[in-house]
RNA sequence: GCUGCUGUAGCUCAGUGGUAGAGCGCGUCAUUGGUAAUGACGAGGUCGGGAGUUCAAUUCUCCCUAGCAGCACCA
């Protein structure tokens, strides 16, 4: 007999071998209906499973979601490689995890990868199988027999992985009914049948490499969507939707903000609208960098390949970067135009060796320390031809990019203020939530490991003293995620419809100082290194932009709305007393246009609408002649009845950057 | 770079082995209207580039190129 307490304290005597099923049928038979799995001291477990020692215990049932989709969604992924095996046999299987909105599957087919089109049929198939609700049977198998089991199958890949687990250990598979298996760790729903049919759907297809390393096979990835009920399913569709709404490639388009092509892949051509966005945002960091002693540089686009090779970024990037020949182009038709042993330079992939070499000049005193050195620094990098995407990834971009040279008693203090100016900029840029994370060593990297411990304490110690390494940034430390010189910090922001993107960061770097000779005279009168801490809190204008435009969905806030106001007529009779107004607010320093189209009223409204201009001041004869205006605000039907001089005194106040609305 | 899909008018997209169509936008004219589409007429395309198959290719095949979704990469 063994001893199970429940949630509620009460315990039950039962035979030894006993299942969390016999016990959630000895509780109540809808209880027994319901339970999906079971908690066992923390553990999520079968419900199928004996219980042979005493325990806590607790029935999961789809209340207790998070557990409940986590189930299904692996589960999901199990009928999508049956419904495969069967469909397409030949395939073998990899891999099916689950995901944040889904599970995905890797397998490997026998001809050629699986295209969107077959996926209705392996749908149909995958609702046969929970339809037949086909029982879920956990086994242990010794681990030599399962892997001569796959190689019998001719399923390499389980048979490789299974010959990696340690020699002697007991692995679990589940059998899907009597006809199929799958080793897995578990746990799984006690049958198919627990799955609603109508709660997934096969998204799409992909290539993914085996074990995520691309010197391994192509595997082919199927992708599903799912959840525990139809109307979960639905509601993620609109999710997605309203995600596709905010893409800002596509509202880059329709409020004429930039555009890319095929002549400059990867670099941003923006257009003015969507370039004052840029210069206000580049005003606003301007402000807050000065304000808060950054000394702001400018350096050249293009150095010479041996100052990239001092600094390491030419033996571990160099195919990311664009390399310029150093030489005189032949104009001879015949002869190549740039010879094969031309010297070599570069356009800058980042700023921080130019800025070493400003630190440089001259002798520098302790006195100096610490030197924060700025620059909105426009780098290129040859990415990858699958990496670029609109304006998140892009082969141009522009840096807030700044270094601060100090000494090491100053390195937790200058990481401090760092925390403080950008959680004030985030608030500032109206992203209200954000996650800390520390990055540590990667496996490939410079410098000695006595310099990473250095490094990593002195950024965890300046997080704690910022008292910002707690739950409310979701502070965590991720292993190997560092940079090659140095760890950093790393700043997620949340965005409107709750996605995270990282931005800001900054690096301790001890690497860098040492191996392009930075130092300055301390106290002693010796000579001694400075640290550089690197650091970005936008990351790049292209990116913080892309990122604005989708939390906001392209309904900027007025200081950075491209256009602020716009003044329509009513009747053309009205158009003098527009264009009055319209003056007035551009010599208030509002950016507006006067729409004097001979157009009715509605339209105009619904075209500056959807062109999500803030504010549309709207006059007829009645306000031209009171001296009136009927501003509407965007999204908002009522509209304020103001006086111009009241008109221009609101808009005014709205159009100030808030860091200019605090004074 | 890898896998799959896509590329037709400024935009969104139909369509076809016999050199093309819609809506929006644009232009002209009429209309002067009170808060999310006034009407009529008109102009716009070597159907991403190259090669092949064919009497004939925007359509079929191959290559290239760009975009999209993943993967890998991201100093």
């Amino acid at each position: 007999m063994i001893k199970i307490t429940l949630p509620d304290g009460s315990v039950r005597e039962v035979e030894t071998g006993t299942t969390a099923a016999q016990i959630a049928a000895d509780i109540g038979p809808g209880l027994a209906k319901a339970a999906l799995a079971v908690r066992i001291d923390g553990e999520v477990r079968d419900i199928m499973r004996p219980l042979d020692v005493d325990t806590e215990l607790a029935l999961i049932t789809s209340r207790d979601e998070e557990e409940a989709l986590e189930l299904a969604r692996h589960d999901f992924a199990h009928v999508l490689a049956e419904a495969v095996q069967k469909l397409h046999p030949g395939t073998q299987i990899t891999f099916g995890p689950s995901t944040d909105d889904g599970f995905y599957y890797d397998f490997a087919p026998a001809g050629d990868p699986f295209t969107d089109d077959d996926l209705p049929k392996i749908e149909e198939e995958m609702r046969r199988i929970i339809k037949a609700d086909k029982p879920l049977r956990r086994e242990v198998w010794e681990r030599n027999d399962l892997i001569a089991l796959w190689e019998k199958d001719g399923e390499k890949f389980k048979a490789e992985w299974a010959a990696e687990l340690p020699e002697g250990d007991e692995i679990s598979v589940y059998w899907s009914g009597d006809d199929w298996m799958d080793m897995c760790r578990g746990p799984h729903l006690p049958s198919t049948g627990k799955l609603d049919p109508q709660a997934f759907q096969l998204t799409r297809v992909s290539g993914a490499y085996w074990r995520g390393d691309q010197r391994n096979p192509q595997l082919s990835r199927i992708y599903g969507t799912g959840w525990l009920n139809k109307k979960q399913l639905k509601a993620h569709l609109v999710r997605l939707e309203e995600a596709a709404k905010r893409d800002h490639r596509k509202l880059g388009q329709e409020m004429d903000l930039f555009h890319f092509q095929p002549e400059a892949q990867g670099s941003v051509f923006w257009h003015s609208q969507g370039y004052i966005m840029w210069r206000e945002l580049e005003a606003y960091m301007r402000r807050k960098l000065d304000g808060a002693d950054y000394k702001e540089v400018k350096t050249p686009q293009i150095m010479d390949a041996r100052q990239w090779e001092a600094s390491g970024h030419w033996g571990k990037y160099r195919e990311n970067m664009f390399v310029v020949p150093d030489e005189v182009p032949s104009v001879d038709d015949d002869a190549p135009v740039i010879s094969a042993d031309a010297d070599m330079m570069a356009l800058k992939p980042m700023n921080c060796p130019a800025h070493v070499l400003i630190f440089r000049q001259g002798i520098k005193s302790y006195r100096d320390l610490p030197m924060r050195m700025a620059e909105f620094g426009c780098c290129h990098r040859n990415e990858p031809h699958g990496a670029l995407h609109g304006l998140l990834r892009v082969r141009q971009f522009t840096q807030d990019d700044a270094h601060i040279f100090c000494r090491e008693d100053q390195i937790v203090d200058e990481v401090r203020h760092f925390c403080d100016l950008l959680d004030r900029v985030y608030k500032d840029l109206g992203f209200e939530s954000y996650a800390i994370k520390l990055a540590l060593r990667p496996e490939q990297r410079f410098g000695t490991d006595e310099m990473w411990d250095k490094a990593e304490q002195n950024l965890r110690d300046a997080v704690h003293e910022a008292g910002r390494a707690g739950e409310e940034y979701q502070w965590e430390e991720l292993s190997g995620e560092g940079a090659f010189y140095s760890p950093k910090l790393e700043f997620h922001l949340t965005d409107a419809i709750g996605r995270t993107w990282q931005c800001g960061t900054i690096q301790l770097d001890y690497v860098l100082p040492e191996r392009l000779d930075a130092s300055y005279i301390g106290e002693d009168g010796a000579r001694h290194r400075p640290v550089m801490l690197h650091r970005a809190i936008l990351g790049t204008f292209e990116r913080f932009l892309g990122i604005m435009i989708e939390h906001h969905a392209g309904r900027m806030p007025t200081w950075l709305a491209p256009t602020q106001a716009v003044v329509a007529t009513i009747v053309t009779d009205a158009n003098e007393y527009a264009e009055k107004v319209t003056e007035q607010l551009k010599a208030a320093g509002i950016r507006v246009e006067a729409d004097l189209r001979n157009e009715k009223i509605n339209y105009k409204v619904r075209e500056h609408s959807l062109a999500k201009v803030p504010n549309i001041l709207v006059v007829g004869m009645r306000e031209a002649e009171e001296g009136k205006v009927a501003l509407r605000k965007l999204g908002q039907k009522e509209q304020l009845f103001l006086t111009v001089d009241e008109a221009v005194t609101m808009l005014k106040g709205e159009a100030l950057a808030p860091d200019l609305k605090e004074a």
